[in-house]
DNA sequence: CTGAAAGCGCTAACAA
DNA sequence: TTGTTAGCGCTTTCAG
């Protein structure tokens, strides 16, 4: 009795052809009868074959697929956490001939059109980018995808360009989101002040424009008392900050829309208004812990850029393996760090102290 | 010149034996040399030995592990979305010979431990169960893992079992998150009340519990009214809900601990409080939405069921597949939906109207 | 245009 | 106790 054959060796049998014309067939390349190309896809399309990826990733040996990667290394906290998600997920692909090409740049917007440039000339199939000029990186960014290499986005957009996908959690929600959480802090009519890093920068002025959109809508009467720029310089934030209190008795609240929000708590702190005036700030990192359990900072909203990370490259490497088509965006949904889920957040694991102990959360959990 | 050899055959050649050995002393298979096998491990670990699990999987070809799956059909939004996240997993394990054997139940806690039993004799080498009877199933549980079988409970815990992992959100620290949140939406001085589905249900109790610790710590001088139960019935809860409105006019917020939300809405309508009572929910399906944008519901607490069944999958197969040890527990935070970002939880995807439409995302976002 | 065959790294059965 | 060998399903090269 003849053996029970599997995936392409089946397909052979039944159109009675060799394997390797329906290796041809399956995969488009030339030199194949379009009458017979035909018959064999009918019969796979029957059978609902599907490629068995290990045995590709097998045959093929070494890195079939390159992934190539383009991200900032500063602000440390953050990009860490990105860095991370994409380094873990690229582990697991590994198995599947996945290989990466990574091409730190030391911050955000600081010589990624070279490193990005040289990524797409060395023949990497797909590039995970951070993008921090999206002005300069789009012609790169455009020439990129014509000649088919797959652009995907993470954590800031170039949305101008034709990159394929952007994975990120949108600014404007962002501060939709604090403005809304703001709004039921404080009382109906409060007034409430926003501290960004630079309004010029897209991010922190789409950031601050949710804010100022969405906390009135949630607070009656709510007035925005002043949007000040402490262009994440530790000194003018404090300073702007400190002066803004003086100037603004009254004021019920702050959100803060950059990562740099520790002067922000100090000048609290110099007034003795930690936990009078609510505190919403964004991202995490260690350092911040004290502040929540001060009662200082109230919320945080935070960008999962551990999991960005992760998705990124999720989506290219399914794309890249297996085609499935990328999706135009993934926007996820911020968290909201409070005092009572503080402890769960990777950022916080190895430094914050007793808390940190209780679970051990692998790379997986975030 | 020979060949670059690599893997399990490199190791062979290094040590002067055949791969058949090299596989016997990796694997501690019986019928090798104490010493020979010292020497070939001593060498894998010098290089940096890794297997390469493609190879492995098609070597083995079919199901090499297989995982059994044990987890309720109801309440529908919340395990469909549980059900959603292992199978997506699932289906990328498939590639790496990772078989999945379900076993739904109904509802939770009905018949599970006959379909545990099922799972662990039909050989399965691990099995991912929502624990609805600990109490019945710990015998079963503690026999399984006996005799090697790896117990993964996700989403309701078997906390005196021998289980090896835990994915779940702490019912407490749920609690606390929603005591946490009410304790700054309303005044100082407010009643609240807590409305469970039956406080019998350790799942409940302990909601209800973190709530009760968490709200006067960020309330000052708050009270809890009342903690009252409506054992998942909607006339139940409705009524109780309704006459609860009555007896304490003063009431300024209420937490739903249990899914069932859409007869506080409805009571908090009937008495025109939606948005004067602040309103705290449980978990997320399509109906919920309207209330939110109505005001009634000011935040819901999320759970991310589809991330617990991807969660409990991944941390499975690693570790049957490449023996990465199974963390205890892994607690992920709640996320909290509030009216600017519930567009972006999966339950309202297809359904909640315009919002819905923007993004779409791919399984992996969530 | 099509077939045959080698080999990717590993497991497992069979020989020695 | 150890070596040899036949695949797993696929890609790729070389013959026909």
């Amino acid at each position: 009795m003849a053996k029970e054959r599997r995936g392409i060796h089946l397909i052979a049998q039944m159109a009675n052809v060799s394997i390797g014309t329906v290796d041809r067939a399956l995969h488009g390349r030339g030199g194949i009868k379009e009458s017979t190309r035909q018959r064999i896809l009918d019969i796979a399309r029957q059978i609902g074959y599907t490629p068995n990826l290990a045995a590709r990733a097998l045959s093929v040996a070494r890195a079939s697929t390159r992934i190539g990667v383009c991200m900032p290394r500063e602000i440390r906290f953050f990009y860490d956490q990105l860095w991370a998600g994409v380094i873990d997920e690229g582990k697991r692909l590994s198995q599947l001939g996945v290989e990466f090409v990574n091409r730190p740049v030391q911050v955000l917007g600081e010589g990624d059109t070279d490193a990005f440039q040289e990524l797409v000339d060395s023949g990497v199939n797909g590039i995970i980018l951070t993008a921090g000029n999206p002005k300069d990186l789009k012609p790169l960014i455009d020439a990129a995808e014509q000649k088919g290499t797959r652009v995907v986005c993470v954590s800031t957009d170039a949305p101008e360009s034709q990159r394929s996908s952007i994975v990120c959690v949108e600014p404007y929600l962002n501060g939709c989101l604090a403005g809304e959480l703001m709004g039921k802090f404080v009382p109906p009519g409060s007034k409430v002040a926003v501290v960004a890093g630079m309004l010029m920068a897209e991010d922190h002025r789409k950031k601050a424009d949710g804010f100022v959109h969405a906390f009135p809508r949630h607070c009656p009467g709510g007035k925005i008392a002043a949007v000040i720029e402490g262009h994440e310089d530790e000194d003018e934030s404090f300073q702007k900050t400190f002066e803004l209190l003086r100037r603004v008795p009254t004021l019920a609240g702050i959100y803060v829309n950059t990562v740099n929000c520790l002067p922000v708590c100090r000048a609290l702190g110099a007034r003795n208004l930690g936990g009078k005036v609510k505190l919403i700030t964004t991202d995490l990192f260690a350092e911040m812990s004290s502040y929540f359990r001060k009662g200082t900072i109230t919320a945080s909203i935070y960008q999962h850029p551990h999991r960005q990370g992760q998705l990124a490259v999720r989506l290219l490497a399914d794309n890249l393996i297996s085609k499935v088509s990328l999706p135009a965006s993934v926007y996820l949904s911020p968290g909201v760090v409070m005092s009572s889920n503080l402890h769960l957040f990777r950022e916080l694991r190895l430094t914050g102290g007793k808390l940190a102990d209780s679970a051990i959360q692998p790379d997986a959990a975030t």
